[in-house]
DNA sequence: AATTACCCTACCTATTTGGTAGGATATTTG
DNA sequence: CAAATATCCTACCAAATAGGTAGGGTAATT
């Protein structure tokens, strides 16, 4: 399951990508619009930031923004930003392989289903963008 | 990702597919071959004999054993049974639903697109059995 | 210079995860 | 029946992670 830390990265953002074009937008007015605690916000913004998906202004009329288009960043990405991989096991996962100290790999039947796994979910996860998040209207 | 105690789990029914229709296996048996802290596979075993997967015998030549048909043991409910949701999130969940309070699920970008990964996921994991454990031969 | 608003470090609490201890219970065998 | 075997059950514990808070520092406007 995504964390909530990961359900509230993506409540902004789509906060954000409804709003995008419109200008820095500030972490108070998404924290009280989206109903996210304040200071637990600042900083997942800020690792959106760091990781490039996002963009900041600082002083008056400052505040967040999408840096690129946001059908150039995918929500797979995102989730590998805020809850890291993806996978149901390391030995499967493409961004944060660790190797299995307990199975051979060429002949582990877990192995190669986690792998299917994976590819399905990135098949979805890769192709859906920010883009995608966008809802038109102003819900909670 | 999956707990450490599901990947125990598969360990574990890793080799009982292993030894099917060889008789009841010992606790300790398992813990030695598999290299799992015996106690803690205790009740992994305990909790996958109560949801229907295996099946035990007490006393002497007694042990656990793999109930059914390795056949009809989908991956995807032993995940449930030891580790619960599959879903990321719990708006998509089919065996563990909680209401989102926080989106309207006809109006959520994110919501589509993880029931499109929760679809994804599990045509995978839903197809895949114990069988498909089976590696012939006796690894770590 | 004052204000605004993001940036950074540190800290705190509750829950979950991973694991242990010890005895109770049921079954088989001599 | 008694002894041995092996699962079953309850309780506990430590470390890690998740979720959240506090407070001041820094940079950019006006």
């Amino acid at each position: 399951m995504l964390s909530q830390k990961a359900q509230y990265a993506f409540r902004a953002l789509t906060h954000l990508v409804n709003k995008y074009n419109e200008g820095p937008v500030l972490i108070s007015e998404i924290s009280k619009k989206k109903r996210i605690p304040l200071k637990f916000l600042e900083n997942i913004l800020l690792q959106l930031k760091n990781a490039g998906v996002l963009e900041s202004k600082k002083g008056k009329g400052g505040g967040y923004y999408i840096k690129s288009s946001p059908a150039k960043t995918t929500i797979a990405s995102v989730i590998r930003i805020v809850d890291g991989p993806i996978a149901l096991l390391p030995c499967v996962s493409l961004n944060f392989y660790e190797r299995c100290k307990n199975c051979d790999e060429r002949n582990c039947g877990l192995h190669n289903i986690m792998e299917n796994v994976r590819d399905a979910t990135l098949a979805v996860l890769e192709k859906r963008t920010l883009k995608d998040l966008a809802t038109g209207r102003e819900d909670l």
